[in-house]
DNA sequence: TGTCATAATGTACGCGTGTACATTGAATTC
DNA sequence: GAATTCAATGTACACGCGTACATTATGACA
């Protein structure tokens, strides 16, 4: 191109790339050449030479209607993702799950279309984990977000659902309620154990004896919130239960509306503290009391990670990060 | 590679896209040679060769934080785009548009990072318009999602929005309200235009004159509907206003919440019916009467008509596609 | 002035595909 | 049996950049 500009070829890669000496007034009419051929370096051929995408996948679940997990959950991450994606110059290639299952996550990298991956929304499933087990044996950069896998030493970005489930429950404890029934989603996801891990704890240290029948399996659904109230709308009245712990808001507006159709008001009858600080959570009323998770940081710091050790071609995998999360309390407790 | 399995990188190369005359057994060979080998292909290389990324961009508005739009649009939007992608063979890359203000959308096709593009959440400004044309006039493939630009001939995808807001003011006529506010969005979305048309139409079918002062500007977010309350309560408690039709749901909710704090129910001291029927419109109580969009489907639609035409190489652009929306109702009218 | 180190630039080639064109082989036709 | 045709494959090169290495300019120093 700006061979018109009496300077060879070589010479416009290394002004463009700012790499090797040159000289201040060669830089100046490289520049100036570019500026008015409007030339534009062909990405495909950049990445080609360079052997490196630019781009950074980010996996998400299959969701052919999404309703299953809170859009306002991946919109945040994607985010911040999305951040620091800009911020090292790099693009965010969206790659949905497939939905029979099939997850090579090998192939996105042999392929060469990503260089790093955040992943979204996994399950600790066999499956699953033997798919990442494989992407790090093969030393493929990769950081998963709030869920972990227990032994196996990947990249993960996290919040302390521990300790904000706990502050939940504490929360309830201290309004006096004794009979906290807890609604959890499925165990396939960390972030359910720790918080059954925390709603343990918080009972456990006031004193009160863990009771399996007070633990509700839901889905994370806000249906399956909706389908619990027929089986506590009973406990609640007898004042078997007299407070309520829901996993996410999803599951807690769900128990709230089927609950209020059994008569049963939140911050009346019963308390209630959801889990996300979800937009729901807010235009519900009564106002939801719940757990705000920095679901922006945690893709923003994730994709950092990533990038960050990309750069410096290290491979030092950071300390797992566990963000900390909020207790919010609105109207419902 | 393969050619430890007794041909040319040619015939790989042509067996692998099936492409040109080959001998079955010859096909064969070569498959199970790449199967042995676990070859597979260099996307990189094959984008720089064919001259084609195989991506098709999504540009997003700037969301530093995301609220102002509804993660709900965006979510449905995008995944109707990932369905059609996928099958299509393509993959998404995500782009969100600078805070600046710049967008050079030439340059991302320039540097042939995407094949095509879908523009979502676009706004009729000046810039906008521009950049547009500009695309337009080099040629580039692109489709907007749920905006039009009058007189441009730009590739849309869009919903009836006239028609959706008559039915809305309609169902609230037929219930027998007379005097009914219209909170809309900034007019820079052609939607707005859209359902102001629609709201003017279903009056003046009524025999109702249009009244100026029953209009009232939001910027479609929860908290422009919230600060609007505090202008709408008095002619609600007069009279002078019996139902409210808001341009989206998300006012339609910071509103409902605004006049509630005055006093006001839906449904009882006034008629709301809002627009989108996004999960907030069902987890209000009461429950929102709505218009339902089909943003899946747009995002579908769109997405594929762009890759069908990339795909027969044509450039006869189809016409501008308008789906139909549907009244909901529930509980608010 | 000559030597040497360093700055600045040019030359040449590789990156892994896709594909136009050339070549070979086999079937068909007269 | 020669000519023709088409299937099947190989050969060669382009795609546009990055970069190792070679080369030349520049200046410091003796």
């Amino acid at each position: 191109m700006a061979k018109l500009a009496g300077v060879s070829e070589a010479t416009v890669s290394r002004v463009l790339n700012n790499v090797g000496p040159i000289k201040e007034e060669t830089r100046e009419r490289v520049l100036q050449a570019a500026k008015e051929l409007g030339y534009v370096p062909n990405a495909l051929a950049q990445q080609f030479a360079r052997r490196r995408s630019g781009n950074i996948g980010v996996i998400l679940p299959f969701v052919p209607k999404v309703h299953l997990f809170s859009t306002y959950y991946f919109s945040e991450i994607l985010s911040g993702i999305g951040e620091s994606a800009k911020r090292f110059g790099y693009d965010l290639l969206l790659i949905f799950r497939e939905p029979d299952g099939a997850r090579d996550y090998v192939k996105l990298f042999r392929t060469q279309k990503i260089d790093a991956c955040v992943m979204l929304g996994s399950q600790d499933v066999p499956e699953e984990r033997a798919a990442l087990a494989e992407l790090k044996r093969e030393g493929y950069p990769f950081c998963l977000v709030n869920q972990r896998f227990e032994g196996e030493g990947f990249d993960t970005v996290d919040a302390d659902h521990v300790t904000g489930s706990m502050e939940a429950v504490r929360h309830l404890l201290e309004q006096g309620k004794r009979s906290i029934a807890f609604v959890n989603g499925p165990e396939q996801y960390s972030s359910s154990g720790d918080r059954l891990e925390g709603y343990r704890a918080a009972l456990a240290e006031a004193g009160i004896p863990f009771r399996q029948e007070l633990v509700y399996a839901g889905n994370y659904s806000r249906k399956s919130g909706y389908e619990l109230s027929a089986d506590m709308a009973g406990p609640i009245r007898t004042g078997t239960i007299d407070a309520v712990f829901a996993a996410n808001d999803r599951m807690a507006i769900g128990l709230m509306n089927g609950l209020r159709e059994a008569g049963l008001e939140p911050g009346l009858h019963y308390s209630l503290v959801g889990y996300d600080d979800s937009d729901g959570s807010r235009i519900v009323s009564p106002r939801l009391s719940t757990v705000a998770v920095p679901f922006y940081e945690m893709g923003r710091l994730a994709a950092a990670r990533l990038l960050d050790a990309e750069q410096r071609e290290q491979a030092e995998p950071a300390p797992p990060g566990t963000l900390p999360v909020s207790f919010v309390q609105r109207e419902t407790s």
